[in-house]
RNA sequence: GGUGCGGUAGUUCAGUUGGUUAGAAUAUCGGCCUGUCACGCCGAGGGUCGCGGGUUCGAGUCCCGUCCGCACCGCCA
């Protein structure tokens, strides 16, 4: 037995008792007449202590110790002299009476402490020693937990789990497909999954009414800090339910992963916005509601006074920043600058600061009179002491460019705090887009998302104003989970191919399997998926998901430790067929 | 495909207007030290300034190109 406890589990309760640990030397401190080691596992720290009078060769072999060496330490649990309150088994520590050295390490390239000095860089690189790092270690461990109360969760309510395959098609609509070569199948190719859409369907028609799965998805797309090409879903769908059940259950399973794993309990039913509402007041579908700022469309009341930005306008709207009406000119300069950077795009900010005494003073003073002014400060309810910002142009940018700034005044304002939760439900989707390249209409969600019944007269007349039983769970700005009532109805399924532009023989080619499936008694049925890796980080306060994945990828795609992906051998090549164009 | 920021010691960074031998912290190594826990004190070693080219008497610094990293836009049904 190489151990009989963790570095985590000794207390003052187990002083006087006989223990051997194992571990990895995080630190040692010499005293000369006595050396400290402080040795780390994956369930803490524990205090080992050398002494020159108790045992002086012992003594000498623990100064030759490096960080990182793995070592086995018996001796006695002690009370320290002198406690550190700050770790768990800090009022104890090991008077070591043997020690070996299990393997001997390197020096590592940067140190393994919450406060590393390596960059991200490095730390890619050597992934495996950055897992070694306490920080890290709790990350992966949220994520573990999460999972596992995830399956609680399901399994109570009667959901099973069930895998689905991973060499499957590759489809034209939507994200970039990974492609894998069939070598018995010359010429041919898989897709790795997108999601396991089409299957958690044709379980549904084969009568598993309540399905779920933690699985991998892959998109072969550009890479963010919430973006990576191989990410994790919770998959689920259920038979016989409307949007409202599923709401229901998942605003369930939300709630029971609050309070078991972040101790928050939410008594009060989630917020819920329509797309409509949450675009006009917001700017986006995935509003952040930790603060208000809501906009107000002031584009009616602007208009024709003059001034040519808001006169040749599509849409002009406003935020109002409470308590910032003593804004500098030079922050009002930063802001401008912020909404003028190429990723925002706006052309310019109006300002106006209505000043604690009442006064307004506005950057549109030469064309507004101060009773239109008046209006603007009525229309957007401001009062004294606030800050108003207009931004003005096409709708969609505009809208889009105003979400932005409204997100930097919270931030600004420390209203964007990672231990507060606002959680929300998007609902009422529309059901499609048109895309202008290719002048014609794509599935918002995807091609098997039911319209609403009482909208289905567009979808001939007008199908862009046709919305969906589709909606979105939003937790403080992030898009955790989507998910829809599906089409079981041949009819509607034929229909909603027509308006996509598909011909009877492209559904077929593409979508034949499931057409048929659902010919043969399909249940109504509906569902969700939620990202794990961007719920976990979300758990933890932060925006990246990367350090709650193993073994990420970079910006590029790549991974730096095992530098993947790279070339494969021209006999490899051949057997699958391939000629690679230089 | 595009925009911005960055690349200098093992590591994290500083480096002024282009000017002497490129610095600090930390890590490492050696010495001292019996209650440390960011131990302390003394000392030492450690540099292809990402790479290539150009301007100049002289380039870490300016210019051009290129590679790499990060964030973002496009993209992500």
């Amino acid at each position: 037995m190489y151990r009989t406890h963790t570095c985590g589990e000794l207390n003052i309760a187990s002083a006087g008792s006989e223990v051997t640990l194992c571990g990895w030397v995080q630190k040692s401190r010499d005293l000369g007449g006595m050396t400290f080691i402080d040795l780390r596992d994956r369930y803490g720290i524990t205090q080992l202590v050398f002494n020159i009078d108790t045992d002086k060769k012992l003594c000498e072999e623990a100064r030759k110790l490096g960080r990182e060496y793995v070592i086995q330490a018996s001796g006695k649990v002690v009370e320290r002299s002198s406690k550190n309150l700050k770790i768990p088994t800090g009022e104890i520590e090991i008077a070591v009476s043997s020690l070996t050295v299990l393997n001997p390490s390197e020096l590592p390239p940067f140190t393994i402490e919450d406060e590393t000095d390596g960059g991200d860089e490095l730390r890619m690189k050597y992934r495996y020693l950055d897992l070694r790092r306490p920080v890290l270690k709790q990350n992966i461990y949220l994520r573990h937990v999460i999972a596992r109360e995830v399956r609680k969760y399901m399994d109570s309510l009667g959901f099973i789990e069930i895998e689905t395959p991973v060499l499957i098609n590759s489809t034209p609509e939507g994200a970039r497909d990974f492609v894998v070569p069939s070598r018995l199948n010359p010429g041919k190719f898989y897709a790795l999954p997108q999601s396991p859409q089409t299957f958690k369907q044709l379980l549904m028609a084969a009568g598993f009414d309540k399905y779920f799965q933690i699985v991998k998805c892959f998109r072969d797309e550009d890479l963010r800090a919430d973006r990576q090409p191989e990410f994790t879903q919770i998959d689920c769908e259920m038979s016989f339910v409307e949007q409202e059940d599923i709401l229901t259950t998942f605003e369930g399973m939300a709630k029971h992963l609050f309070r078991e794993v972040k101790g928050i309990n939410f008594t009060e039913q989630f917020r819920r916005l329509s797309y409509e509402e949450a675009l006009n007041s917001y700017g986006t579908d995935k509003p952040d509601l930790r603060f208000d700022m809501k906009f107000t469309d002031i584009t009616c009341i602007v208009k024709g006074k003059g001034f040519p930005v808001f006169d040749s306008a599509e849409y002009a709207g406003g935020i109002t920043v409470s308590g910032c009406s003593e804004y500098t000119r030079r922050q009002l300069d930063e802001l401008t600058e912020f909404v003028k950077r190429p990723q925002i795009g706006a052309k310019g900010l109006v300002y106006v600061r209505y000043g604690a005494d009442g006064s307004l003073k506005s950057s549109a003073d030469k064309f507004f009179s101060p009773c239109d002014i008046e209006l603007w400060a009525k229309e957007t309810k401001s009062s004294p002491g606030d800050l108003i910002l207009i931004l003005a142009g096409a709708k969609k940018k505009t809208l889009a460019a105003l979400s932005e700034l409204r997100l930097e005044m919270g931030r600004r304002l420390g209203q964007r705090n990672p231990d507060n939760y606002v959680p929300l439900w998007v609902v009422d989707f529309p059901l499609l887009e048109w895309d202008d390249e290719t002048q014609r209409y794509y599935a918002m969600h995807h091609p098997f998302t039911s319209p609403k019944p009482e909208d289905m007269p567009f979808m001939d007349a007008d199908p862009g104003k046709a919305r969906a039983n589709a909606y979105d769970l939003v937790i403080n700005g992030i898009e955790i989970g989507g998910g829809s009532i599906r089409i079981h109805d041949s009819s509607v399924q034929k229909q909603m191919f027509r308006t996509l532009g598909f011909s009877e023989e492209e559904a077929a080619s593409q979508f034949g399997f499931i057409i048929d499936a659902f010919r043969y008694g399909a249940p109504p049925h509906g569902g969700i998926a939620f990202g794990l890796d961007r719920l976990t980080a979300v758990f933890a306060g932060q925006d990246s998901i990367r350090d709650f994945i193993a073994f990420p990828k970079n910006n590029a795609g790549k991974d730096v430790m095992i530098d993947s992906p790279s070339v494969i051998s021209p006999k490899q090549l051949d057997e699958l067929m391939i000629s690679v164009r230089k």
